[in-house]
DNA sequence: CTGAAAGCGCTAACAC
DNA sequence: GTGTTAGCGCTTTCAG
């Protein structure tokens, strides 16, 4: 194997010359640059990362603490993570949780044991304290969720999310501008300070202010993201309860499992029951209907989340960046069969 | 920062003791191991990984190349992948490249720039000579593929994967039991030397086994994965051809867009046409109907690419596991209407 | 600008 | 069984 021993003697020159050429320092000669190059080139030579870690007391490596299994969008976002790292120069060293993991107990140990410069989490709760924090002694950003049930300075993290709250009450006030009333909503809990209860409260609130009375019988809480658990719960729900003619879905895989479920009870989508969902992944547009869906710009939110952790390593400060989503028109969505017969 | 030489001053011991402890090595007696591992506990110390790679000279990482973004087959056994590293102290770095891209290529450099000890390469061609993979220096394994158009000799690689001739042949002798004649099949292409051939093979031969003349019309070739290139092929078929009574999709996803394309030209899945394919990831077993799929072992596949290239790492031989696929019995999949007539 | 030398934290002989 | 010590390949003072 050659080491930089070997670069620097062929080239009749320090290690530490070498090093520096190596790291792009300025102060070292245009000729000399121009030889240790040349000679790395000719040979091969590849720096051992383990030793430059070792030297510098830190690595180049980012860890990605995944929380939610088998969560097909979160898939879409690591890949672009994993692109943008690798355009950073960073390495990226993913641990996939559960969503019964605590993944700050995770990324506490991944933090240690891998020497990482950072760690972005990928979903999680939004109710972190200080205290709970100070597990973590590197940067990192919360991505597709930030701290709002939680007592974090803004200062001490990043976050890139979209406005949960806002896009499930501008979802919910779109239905209702189509006449809907009884509108249900498909959530794993409301009350578990996650991305559901953000976008509970926005299909809450968006009724609220158009004055129409929740029915505690259309709220749907799973207990999990699960297609199973989805499908069951909505199943159930239909088979007893006719009223509603519309439902919100928190995530575009539990709604196609739900429109299995309305259409298994023997109800029309989008005739009877119109749904619409968040995340807007490729694979929900090919179901019948094609699902309509406030798309979250995955691409973006794993390239942001790369660029400001790595901007905060080079000592930019925090930032918190909110993304947009946009309508995804589907034909899963439709006027109020209620308006229409009024009409 | 807690290190080794912390551990070993707090317990009296040399840090040689203490590796040997963190490393389970036999030579320690049991009431000093006993005090280090308390001490480690009590401190929290973790060791620091580049130092462990460095000592001995190698890392513990293994690199996950990953041809084909967006695949969501993949996405369930890259997670599986990590798991098992985790499990056996390895770190997995992943590469995402498009299918246009060289996985060798791709291989090769994260080897060299990440000190890698072993490489899994996760979808890929079946073609590979010696000569190409010369460029990697370390064991690798292919998963989900094998060498079938090459000539790389069986003790030079490992691989995990199903067996994609038989499982497509098995899948199409279904459908004509069912009495389908009129078989339509949709693959990226039939001569790429990837998966998607020897699938082709599987179902021509079926075919032939059975007497069946192949109708060259009914040959989708997509030129990708992807879930657009699908449906507009399949429509475009669907549209002009009438005659085919069941379609087999390489692909799950695959399977879902054809779904829409042949109900959106106003034929019944299965009443009218039957659909049959491979992967059986959770989230089309909710299409209406539920997609009747070869069910590949996704966890399975994942911690058995890892296992084996741990075990060569070990020492052991090189290993080629077919793992065996299961029929998912979904909705879309019927007798064939021109039976039904007959009867 | 450049080189010598002292670590970084751990492993692995080697001696006891 | 256990401690001592010499590296692993690189970074980084510190002189010059």
């Amino acid at each position: 194997m050659v080491t930089i021993k070997d670069i620097a003697k062929a080239c009749g020159v320090g290690v530490s010359t070498v090093s520096r050429v190596l790291n792009n320092r300025p102060d070292v000669s245009a000729e000399v640059r121009e030889k240790v190059l040349l000679e790395v080139r000719r040979s091969g030579y590849i720096p051992n990362n383990s030793a430059r870690d070792l030297g510098r007391n830190q690595g180049n490596t980012i860890g990605v603490v995944v929380r939610g299994t088998g969560n097909l969008f979160f898939a879409d976002i690591f890949n672009k993570m994993t692109d943008e790292a690798d355009a950073r120069g960073f390495s990226i060293i993913p641990r996939f949780i559960s969503s019964d993991d605590d993944e700050i107990q995770a990324g506490a140990y991944l933090e240690r044991e891998k020497r990482l410069r950072g760690i972005i989490f990928l979903g999680g709760r939004f109710d972190y304290t200080p205290e709970e924090m100070s597990l973590i002694d590197v940067p990192y950003v919360l991505c597709t969720y930030s701290n709002e049930f939680g007592t974090l300075p803004d200062e001490g993290y990043s976050s890139v999310s979209i406005d949960d709250y806002r896009t499930a009450a501008e979802a919910v006030e779109m239905l209702i501008g189509l006449g809907h009333r009884k509108i249900a909503v498909l959530i794993p809990s409301i009350s578990d300070h996650s991305i559901g209860e953000l976008r509970y409260q926005g299909y809450r609130d968006a009724l609220a202010a158009h004055g129409i009375e929740m029915d505690p019988q259309l709220v749907v809480k799973t207990g999990s993201f699960d297609l199973d658990d989805a499908y069951k719960n909505v199943k159930e729900l239909a088979a007893r309860n006719r009223t509603f003619t519309a439902m919100f879905a928190v995530s575009d895989t539990m709604a196609l499992a739900a429109m299995k479920a309305i259409e298994d009870c023997g109800r029309k989508v989008p005739e009877e029951v119109s749904l619409l969902a968040i995340d807007g992944i490729q694979i929900t547009e090919y179901s019948r209907p094609s699902l309509t869906a406030m798309v979250q710009p995955a691409d973006e939110i794993g390239r942001k989340s790369v660029e400001l952790l790595t901007d905060v390593l080079k000592g930019k400060p925090h930032r918190h960046i909110r993304l947009k989503t946009g309508l995804r028109t589907g034909g899963s969505v439709g006027k109020s069969p209620e308006t229409t017969a009024i009409i």
